[in-house]
DNA sequence: ATGAAACATGAATACTGATTCATATTTCAA
DNA sequence: TTGAAATATGAATCAGTATTCATGTTTCAT
């Protein structure tokens, strides 16, 4: 009956983590408009209707997974970046979490870049407030003289810019390559520069 | 009949024409699944059954953009860097070139973007052969002492992810601000770093 | 000028898949 | 223990739209 109440017994709250990671592993696999209600429920076992119990329709579960990704990323990154000593080794540390994320859930990865063109609110929200709480570290660590002065807007979207095209091209679509020198090689480069 | 042969009268080249656009207008507006085929012949001014005489299948048209748009992107950013002096300014005017090419065309760059879940194969090639001629480019500026030493491959895809992201959060979300001021700060940070 | 090849039309076909609903079963607080 | 609330089921409903086709109309090489 399209509730999306939170499920109040034990069996409920089963059945909709069942659903949800079903729902990660065909929308992921398959696309958003590929993978069917049926996929999902089939893949989750159980009946079609129950899908409908705990969600009120493709794209809220959608949703939900846009949401989670955006926390486990933050959470990824933020713990990578806690001890490191200086901005410049949050940088390096932060991009090969962030990589090895990719790595170990291609799937939400794939969801992610999928908002853009399902519900691009949500896809547009995840980015911003990314951004934003990035552009404040870089615009404090800039202040306290551990980077070179600059926009620290600009630099947050271009930094994920980066982060973004190399998982993609280096872990989803070829993953036998070495991330370590990917995460080397890019972040000579973000400290300093092509210029010789 | 689903052909898709050439058109041989100027009638049918003009309306072939009409549909192309029609299709990029509806499918980057509404995106792919969004976008009926209806929706395009109505905004073409033709019936319904002419798409097939031109198009074999949606996905068809579709493909035809991403790759109107890879030759399209490619002739511009080439233009744009001719007569750059070396390679720094090259990376600087290549960006910008991008950026208004994003500003001129925003539907184009919203089908290559979507084109990784239509037809990935097609998406795949289009950023694969680029980065590859991208990576001769600085490889062989590496080598000139114009850059410094470095993985050019890894580079070249930081380097479109730098376009792609800004390009995304400043051209198409954010049309108003300053696109010179974005390019400068991008291609400070891409010429000496973050590093103080 | 003419007729065979191209092109145009839009109603009809064909199919897919999201969502609902009436009914049956299970859970758990009292 | 018990019954009201939760949860489960899957066939049936409902809606949308990609694609085809039979029937005209237009083009253009000869």
């Amino acid at each position: 009956m399209s509730t999306n109440a939170y499920p109040r017994t034990k069996r409920g709250i089963a059945r909709r983590e069942q659903i949800l990671r079903a729902a990660e592993a065909m929308i992921g696999a398959q696309g958003f408009s590929a993978a069917s209600i049926a996929d999902i429920t089939r893949h989750a076992k159980t009946a079609l209707g129950t899908f409908y119990i705990y969600f009120s329709s493709k794209e809220d579960v959608f949703r939900e997974l846009v949401l989670e990704m955006g926390q486990l990323t933050r959470a990824v990154v933020t713990e990578a970046v806690t001890d490191a000593p200086n901005r410049l080794d949050a940088e390096r540390a932060g991009l090969k979490a962030f990589l090895r994320f990719v790595a170990e859930r291609p799937s939400l990865y794939r969801i992610v870049e999928e908002a853009r063109f399902i519900d691009a609110e949500a896809y547009k929200a995840y980015f911003t407030s990314f951004a934003k709480a990035y552009a404040v570290q870089l615009s404090e660590a800039a202040a306290a003289g551990e980077l070179r002065p600059g926009d620290a807007e600009v630099r947050a979207w271009a930094l994920m810019g980066i982060a973004k095209t190399l998982g993609e091209r280096y872990v989803l679509w070829d993953d036998t390559s070495d991330i370590d020198h990917v995460v080397d090689e890019a972040f000579a480069m973000i400290r300093d520069g092509l210029a010789p």
